[in-house]
DNA sequence: TTAGGGTTAG
């Protein structure tokens, strides 16, 4: 089939949902046209012309828009529109948003655009706060602008004003991701110079810093010196450094950590998602059998392990090729109640076929099917699409119909009605291809746009006119 | 929104 005959059959969705966008985009970009104006006519103290507009009601979509408009010829003015922005009673930046200025006025690339915009508030006499600070400093944390952080944070007395502890903390943190923690230590350390302390979420940004660059004795080194300044440990803090014991492999002190936190008690306690992540960890790594010490340490502190925790414990024995062992551990998981007989055999299945037993998937997947499991999406979605990709696409679109007649199919990855859809009518099984067809039309799943041509080409012989139509619509 | 968390494909 021609892209021109094609194209008509699409014009109309097309034309409707053009139009939609463009009056959409219309309505939001006036606001943007009036402001262009006036900072036209003074382009200089951005921000005393946009206080002399406000009150401007702001929203994400606004500031996206703006952003967006003047990060092609206005780069300086827009980035002053954004910090001024983030600064606005009754509005505040959301993490998209920070990403969204990063990447438009290419922060990364180009960090230096960030100390110019001080210089020229400092040039133009610009009425900044701490809070204008602060909003720099998270771009700067965002776009991983350690260095620039400091030097904004530095720049501050000279504008009369005193960083506050979140200020440093924005430092710190960003220092921290950086591996820099030399200059983190020394930062925390000059926050005294101003009567700052630091706070718990300066200790666990610590924490997690030393941990991330392998230096685990200071990280232990901060317990004490936290307590004596009134910060006492809590699962937050106590979990970053556990999180960085198992990287390091160290078994034994991740017992110990496990044991003292559940000494402390009350909000020291670990939970499934500590226990969860330690026998993540442990399996990583190999060491099954202390994977499965946890799971036994957490059932005797009456933590119950979910499916999060079940699929961690598969998928390490699986990797380390002890099947065997595996069909023992479900039993006994399922055994205490917190975890679902299918969920664990969805892991099963997806981990054989990560692995590439997919004979031995498509016979565990067919065994749980046939005794009544409820399988979840992923399970089903990865075991077509690996019959399918074997050339047996008649057996995965009956295995997919045999699925859907339990009735649980509803989340399957769209893409694979595509796959299947096109693998029949590739091979000619025009009777099903009709079938899934019309299964598809009628719960509104889109057909792929790599996979038209093909299916319409088929489907026009056998399917019908309006079919292929109907299909055809609601591409995407 | 100043700190933190867990699995899984193409």
């Amino acid at each position: 089939m021609s892209l021109f005959s094609l194209t008509r059959l699409f014009s109309f969705s097309i034309k409707s949902k053009t139009s939609k966008i463009s009056t959409l985009h219309f309505a939001t970009t006036s606001l943007g046209e009036k402001l262009d104006a006036h900072l036209q006519n003074s382009p200089n103290n951005v921000e005393k012309t946009l206080n002399s507009l406000a009150p401007i009601k702001l929203d994400t979509k606004y500031v996206n828009d703006i952003i967006h408009r003047w990060s092609l010829n206005n780069l300086q003015s827009g980035l002053r529109f954004f910090i001024w922005a983030g600064d606005q009673p009754n509005y505040k930046h959301n993490l998209y948003i920070y990403n969204k200025a990063c990447s438009l006025f290419k922060i990364k690339q180009n960090p230096q655009v960030i100390l110019d915009l001080i210089a020229t508030y400092k040039v133009e006499k610009c009425v900044v706060c701490v809070d204008t600070f602060k909003v720099v400093l998270r771009l700067c944390k965002v776009g991983g602008l350690a260095d620039e952080a400091l030097m904004v944070l530095k720049k501050m007395p000279e504008f009369n004003i005193r960083p506050d502890t979140t200020a440093y903390n924005l430092v710190i943190r960003s220092l921290c991701e950086k591996g820099d923690m030399d200059m983190a230590k020394q930062l925390m350390g000059e926050m005294g110079l101003i009567d700052l302390y630091p706070d718990m979420i300066t200790y666990v940004s610590m924490i997690k810093g030393f941990c991330d660059v392998g230096r685990l004795e200071e990280a232990y080194a901060l317990f004490p010196v936290m307590s004596v300044h009134g910060c006492y440990p809590n699962v937050v803090a106590y979990s970053a450094l556990l999180d960085g014991v198992c990287r390091c492999g160290i078994i034994e002190k991740a017992f110990e950590l496990l044991a003292e936190m559940e000494k402390e008690g009350e909000g020291c306690r670990p939970n499934v998602i500590t226990y969860t992540s330690v026998i993540q960890s442990f399996c990583e790594q190999g060491r099954a059998k202390d994977a499965l010490s946890v799971l036994e340490l957490m059932e005797v502190r009456g933590c119950a392990p979910n499916r999060v925790t079940a699929s961690a414990w598969i998928n390490g024995v699986c990797m380390n090729g002890q099947l065997q062992d595996v069909y023992k551990f479900i039993e006994r998981i399922v055994g205490g109640g917190s975890v679902s007989m299918g969920d664990c055999y969805s892991s099963l299945v997806v981990c054989l076929i990560k692995i590439k037993k997919v004979e031995e998937a498509e016979k565990t997947f067919r065994m749980a099917l046939s005794s009544g499991m409820k399988l979840d999406s992923l399970a089903c979605s990865m075991m077509i699409r690996e019959i399918c990709s074997e050339k047996r696409v008649l057996d995965g679109f009956c295995l997919y119909e045999e699925v859907e007649k339990t009735g649980w199919l509803s989340s399957i990855d769209i893409d694979i009605y595509s796959i299947l859809l096109a693998g029949l009518c590739q091979k000619s099984h025009s009777a099903e291809a009709a079938r899934l067809a019309r299964s598809m039309v009628e719960k509104r799943i889109p057909l792929r746009t790599p996979y038209v041509e093909k299916v319409v080409e088929h489907l026009k012989n056998f399917g019908g006119k309006e079919l292929v139509a109907e299909l055809v619509s609601m591409v995407r």
